[in-house]
DNA sequence: TCAGTTTTGTACTGGTTGATCTAAAACTTC
DNA sequence: GAAGTTTTAGATCAACCAGTACAAAACTGA
């Protein structure tokens, strides 16, 4: 039929996120995604319609990446609070092994950065959130099933709540707290289900 | 000696403070800050050295406003957990308020936004962060001796796991969670002291 | 081989960025 | 009222912004 695209798609964006990761979307210019995507300005607007959509589609990718190391863990055989315990301290890791590099998750960068005036961003991320509170609210209602959570608390809360902790957990990352308080943090938040 | 200035400083740095935290620091032109102060762009390079320098005073503004209100509140002869609900409770009806004209905490956006390279800035919010950590960890060990909280835990830890609560009910807030769903986080919180 | 189609490289758009320069204006002190 | 000092307004700076226009290149199917 015609010329055929010399690039992988989802290549470049996993290119582009790798850039949004690392510097946030405002701070991201069309000229870093090409050097990112070693793509020319017209095969990145041929491919994606603009910036915006280059990175809807790379929050997109890398929300779909993370859920599914949270579903791995959350479908392991473990107690729930191991369960947990083991999201918990993989974010931990995380942070204090990105804290070098300084990019932290790119979800809640974009809750902080876009969520308020980008309303199709926002769609997104509500969706996203709505995700891995149903995946949490089902792993707890499952621990109480077993015995592990106490059945008097409601699940709902409980998943909201570490969640939550997650978030409070990288915002103190990114403001100098260090490993030892960060893993104090992970038990206080265990202690309390 | 000369001629004197026509504005006052601090209500300069209050307009910009304003326009930072509704846009955040790179999405803020210097065009903004002149329309928000009402000064030409001289007079604002003249009184501060960059737009980076009158974020930084905006940012300080920012703090020491705010961290006056939890030293308010952390001086009240109140119990501990009272105070602690009081602190809670106001970031919840802060995010919910806020959520209309979405602008958050500047500390927290600062944090995402800016932590990561911003050496400079990064030495500001470290330096608040331990001033919070200080007040509220002197709140719970006086709760401690009241017989309020459990002395066997390490009032440290739990000052740290406070701060990190509001960090987090602060990025559920932007991630969309309602009301409901944040004074349920608040519940589950004050429950782990 | 050639018509048809898509991709690609390059130049370019109008607009904005943070910051500076110059000179006039405004004030104090003597 | 003049000398001296600072603030102000407005023009201007080069650099960069997201996005587009256009034509050459590269491929497919006939």
């Amino acid at each position: 039929m015609a010329r055929p695209r010399k690039f992988d798609e989802e290549r470049a964006v996993d290119a582009a996120l790798e850039a949004f990761w690392t510097a946030g979307y405002e701070a991201t210019s069309t000229q870093d995604l090409c050097e990112a995507t070693g793509l020319g300005r017209s095969s990145i607007y041929n491919a994606f319609k603009s910036k915006h959509d280059l990175f809807r589609r790379a929050l997109l990718r890398y929300m779909e990446h993370k859920n599914e190391n949270i579903e791995a863990v959350l479908d392991s055989g473990l107690p729930v609070r191991d369960k947990l315990r083991t999201l918990l301290d993989a974010i931990v890791e995380e942070e204090v092994l990105y804290a070098e590099d300084g990019r932290g998750c790119l979800v809640v960068n974009s809750c902080i950065e876009l969520a308020a005036k980008d309303a199709d961003v926002a769609r997104v991320l509500e969706r996203d959130y709505q995700r891995r509170f149903e995946l949490l609210k089902a792993a707890i209602e499952s621990g109480q099933r077993d015995g592990d959570i106490d059945r008097a608390k409601d699940a709902g809360a409980l998943a909201h709540f570490v969640i939550a902790a997650i978030g409070g957990l990288r915002v103190s990352a990114r403001a100098g707290v260090g490993r030892d308080a960060l893993e104090g943090i992970v038990r206080t938040t265990l202690d309390a289900l």
